[in-house]
This record gives structure tokens, sequence and C-alpha cells, in this order.
DNA sequence: GCCGTTTTCGGCCCGACTGTTTTCAGTCG
């Protein structure tokens, strides 16, 4: 049996054991081991002796041994006989947990979604102890919608939310700071909700003013400290506001960024020194409560450098400290490599884009507009891009201070060839190769049209290599880790498109083509001056992979750019 | 269930909020 399936095994004990309202701390012990399991980057076969990892003793090793040797798990067989499965998904239930089942379970034989429904319609639920009628109506309510409802938002849909509640926050003026926290800051592709962290001078008017500034569906929670909201949007997406005195305010940042585990870590590491972390600040050994101006000064405080949000994960960076001074940061970025312009689909001109280049402080920077194959998006014919080269080639004689370089985004067609011939492309500067079209081919064709464009001795790059759109669709679904290898094999730059709806390539990946040197190049792909501004969203979804400075092509020097194109 | 330079028992990160209670358990993040 594979390591994966192992993993997802121990995961899965853990919440039948759930389901029974077994000890949280041994259903934690399950998960623990999952994930110990996962973050050993050995193969299965080459842990000998699983009994001597942190997290994993007799009981979680002896399942492993025995899904290794009989591929089955006595343990899982009787929790599975013991406990319906039609009781998982109610753990999605809000307000459900393990406990709550178990008795729903045990008292009046709910097994599914569905029986809940009956026991809430007929009453039964509000007669146990420690359930009542509103408990009753709410179960009621969700079991309508759940099935439909979304659980997790792409960040893209984040993005926009956050930017709204953004601009009414700045709005209220007894909030003298806030930020986004949560995943959204960690910049997860998918988060659940949204949480934002705010120092206030008077915490009930900051609450009766949230609630009327935002379009609200239902109130979950509106303490002193704490505001819970369903926003009435297309998709009902959750949103928190925690209150804090501004002395405060780091601390909560930090506690609420997360991830879980980071903070877990964290506190371990406080008590381990006698003291105790919460979100208002850290207790010392002698009772009194330190507050920080900044989250810099927090993890000073624990001798420990700035750790970037997007590091904050599962807990293993505070093992690879030293190598967060070398992680790419935005401000290391002086190049974007992939943009359009009116000449194809883009909303400004040449000019335009070079003078918004500047002001973000860009040193050098590619027009790569489509090639004539997309004629959706304008794409160029072989003339006109020879046109737009001429242009480029004058509009650089008024700029000293930034390099324009003559690009194309071509199309690698359905067929495998390319849309411009290789005398054209040898007059380029810089040559992206990108798939626009025919998604569905079978992944051997697709796999053979990246192929073509690798063996291109003029293709520098291969732009949002998968073709995907995050939560929209998955993309062409090429065998990456082959793409890899050929990008190293051929010498090519693999992008990491940095536009919310891309992010492509994916963290994984990054990671892969990291550890082969393959450079990677972050762009915004902009089809507008304001999409240049999606710079530091990509960076900061490297982080997640831990991308190296090094190992980005937009922090190169101009000259170390024009050397790699010319091998 | 796992762990241990204060070890083989007694903790395991910490606090807010709700709904059910009449001082707190369960859930959530």
């Amino acid at each position: 049996m594979n390591k994966k399936t192992i993993i997802r095994t121990l995961e899965k004990i853990a919440l039948y054991m759930e389901l029974q309202g077994e000890n949280p701390f041994k259903v934690g012990a399950f998960r623990k081991a999952a994930q110990t399991l996962e973050l050993d980057p050995r193969s299965l076969s080459k842990m000998d002796d699983i009994l001597s990892l942190k997290g994993i003793g007799k009981g979680t090793g002896s399942v492993i041994t025995d899904l290794m040797e009989k591929g089955k798990s006595d343990l899982l067989e009787e929790l599975e006989e013991a406990v319906p499965s039609g009781l998982l998904p109610l753990l999605k239930l809000p307000g459900l947990g393990g406990k709550k089942i178990a008795k729903l379970h045990q008292e009046l034989g709910i097994d599914s979604p569905e029986s809940l429904q009956a026991a809430c319609e007929r009453g039964d639920v509000s007669k146990l102890a420690g359930f009542g009628k509103k408990t009753e109506e709410k179960l009621l309510k969700e079991l309508e919608s759940f099935q439909s409802i979304p659980t997790h938002f792409p960040i893209w849909s984040i993005d926009a939310i956050v930017k709204m509640i953004e601009q009414e926050l700045s709005n209220i003026e007894e909030i003298s700071k806030y930020s986004v926290a949560g995943s959204y800051r960690r910049r997860k592709e998918f988060s659940s909700d949204i949480d934002f962290v705010m120092a206030v001078t008077d915490p009930e008017k900051v609450r009766e003013k949230i609630l009327n500034a935002l379009p609200i569906s239902e109130i979950v929670a509106a303490g002193d400290t704490k505001v819970s909201v369903k926003l009435d949007m297309q998709d009902p997406v959750d949103v928190d506001f925690r209150f804090v005195t501004e002395e405060q305010y780091a601390s909560t940042l930090h506690h609420f960024t997360g991830s879980k585990e980071h903070n877990v870590k964290m506190r371990q590491l406080a008590k381990s020194l006698g003291k105790k972390i919460s979100e208002y600040g850290v207790e010392q050994e002698d009772g009194s409560v330190k507050t920080f101006k900044t989250e810099e000064e927090f993890f000073q405080h624990f001798n420990l450098p700035f750790i970037p949000p997007t590091l904050r994960k599962d807990g293993t960076e505070l093992d690879r400290l030293d190598e967060i001074p070398s992680v790419i940061q935005p401000e290391d970025i002086i190049s974007d490599l992939h943009m359009h312009t009116t000449w194809s689909d883009g909303a400004h001109s040449i000019q335009e884009m070079v003078e918004a280049n500047r002001l973000l402080g860009r040193r050098y920077m590619v027009i790569t507009d489509h090639s004539q194959y997309l004629k959706v998006a304008n794409g160029l014919t072989s003339s006109r891009l020879r046109k737009q080269m001429e242009e480029i080639r004058k509009l650089q004689l008024q700029y000293d201070d930034i390099r324009i370089f003559c690009g194309t985004e071509m199309d690698i067609l359905p067929d495998g060839s390319l849309d411009f011939d290789d005398e054209l492309l040898a007059d380029l500067d810089f040559v992206i190769a990108s798939i626009h079209s025919s998604f569905s081919q079978p992944q051997e064709k697709i796999m053979e049209r990246i192929l073509t464009a690798m063996k291109n001795p003029h293709v520098d790059m291969i732009a949002h290599p998968t073709g995907r759109i995050i939560g929209q669709r998955p993309g062409y679904e090429p065998d990456v880790p082959q793409l890899i290898q050929w990008a190293k094999e051929y010498g090519k730059i693999l992008e990491l498109n940095a536009n919310p709806f891309r992010l492509d390539l994916a963290e994984e990946y990054l990671v892969m083509a990291q550890e082969l040197d393959v450079p990677i190049a972050i762009n915004t792909d902009a089809h507008s001056i304001e999409q240049l501004n999606v710079m530091p969203i990509g960076v900061q979804y490297g982080q997640r992979a831990w991308l190296k400075k090094e190992n980005v092509v937009n922090t190169w020097s101009v000259n170390r750019f024009e050397s790699f194109l010319k091998k």
C-alpha cells in the first residue's frame, strides 16, 4: 500500500474516532501520525523504523504496519462497523462536532443527514440534554442547503471581497489599524472564510458601523471582541472581525494569520521557555503580559527572524530559519517578462505600459503580445510583429532607465507546430510559448506540443504551464514533472503566472522546479496597467514554495538576463 | 494515543462565543 493511502487511512481513523466522541487527544494522535508521515520526504520503503519517528507510537505504528503488510487495518474495519458512514458529512455542519454527533447517534439512532433532518422535524433533537430549540432550528436550516453551498473560495474571489471590505473599513474613524489575516494573508489558493484584525478605540461603535456598512445575510456571532457574519453575495462567504487594542494588535494579527500548525509550534516553543502565547500578547513567567509593536518584534522576543505569513505553514518553517533570508521578496523583483498592449488584447499602449513599469521601479520589461493564431485576442501576424519591434526600438531611445525588450507570447498550435517561423523568432529578444487551445487533447498530444516548444532553440519560456484557472478549470493537465525535466534539459524558463486566477505553476511544482534548478520567472501577464500590480501576489505565492531569489529570473540584472538569452 | 535532561503519569495551545445551563460543555479557529 502506498504512503498517500496510509496517510488517508490514518486520517479516516481519526474521523471515525471523532464521530464516536473519542478523547480529542487520541483523535489528535492519529492526525499527528498522518502528518508525521506526510512531512517525511522519504518513501515508505526507506523508512525502516517507523516507531522511531516522533508522533508515531505503538498504536499508530501497528496500524501502519498492518496497512503495509496486509493492505488493511483491523482498527479501521472495527470503526467502520461501529460508526455509520452517513455520519461523516454531519461533521461539516456548523455547531456539530464529534461529541454531539455521537450523542445523536446513540440516543436517537441518527445515521445520516436525512435521518437527522427527520428527527429535527419531529422535534426529537430538542428533547436531548445539551440540545435545545435553537439548535434544532439552526440544524434544520443548515441541512436544507448544506450540500449545495461551497465551503471554500478561490483566492481571486476572496481578493475582490477583501478589497471591498478594506474600502469600508478605511472609512471608519474608530479603527486605527487593520489587516486581513488568515489563509488569504498566507496566500493560500482557497480560503474557507476571511479574517480581519483591527485596532479600535471603541469596539461597540465599530461593531455597529461594520454591521451597517456591509451586505450581511446573517450575523453568526456578535460579541465584544469578535463579530462573525455571512456576506450576502453570490457565494455566502463568512467574514470574522476581531477587535483589540493598539497594544495587542501585533499579537492578534499573528494569531489570526495562523496557520494553526504554526501557532501550535510557536506556543509549544513559548511554553518550553515558561511563557504563554495568546492573541493578546505573551505572558511571562512572572505573569505579566508583554505586547509588541510589530510582528517582527514578536518573533524577536523568541529570538526568531521575521517569518513571512506565506511561510507559516506546517510548522516545519521553524526548522528552516536559515533559509528565510534567501527567499524571494516582492522588492527583489526588477522586471516583468510577460504583458500585453493594445496591439493585441491589452488595454494600454506600449508607451503607457512602459511608463507604468518605470513607476513600479522595473529596470527591464518585455512586451509580449499574442501571436496570429489567437484571433479572438487580435494576435499579431509576423508583419505586424515586425512593425511593433520597430516601434519598441524607437521608443527605447526615449528611456535610459528601463530596457524594453521585444517579445511575443506565441501560441503552440493544436497540431504541435509553432505560430511563427524560426527566422522571425531569431529576431526577437524573448520568446514565450503558450498553449491557449485544444485543452482537451489527450495528455500525450499535449506533451508532444510542449516538447516542440522546448526543443526550439529560440523559445525562452513556457508561460502558465498548465493553463489552470483556480477553482474553475484544471487546465490541459500536462505531465508536469516531465515538463519540468524538459525545462531542465533544454534550458528553458518556467513561468509562475502572478495573476490570482492562475498562479501557474502551482506550489508543489515550483518546489520540484527549484530542486532541479530550473529558473522561474514571476510575471503579471498584465492586460492593463492595473494588472501590473498583481506581482506581489505572485511573489508571495512563490514564497509558499520557498522560491529563492537566486532562482527567480526577474531578480537578475539586465546583463545577466541578456547573457542567459544568448546562451 | 504519544511523550519524557523537572519522565512512566499527567499533560497535550489558547481563548471566544453560543446555547444550554445556573457554572459550563462543545465547537471553532
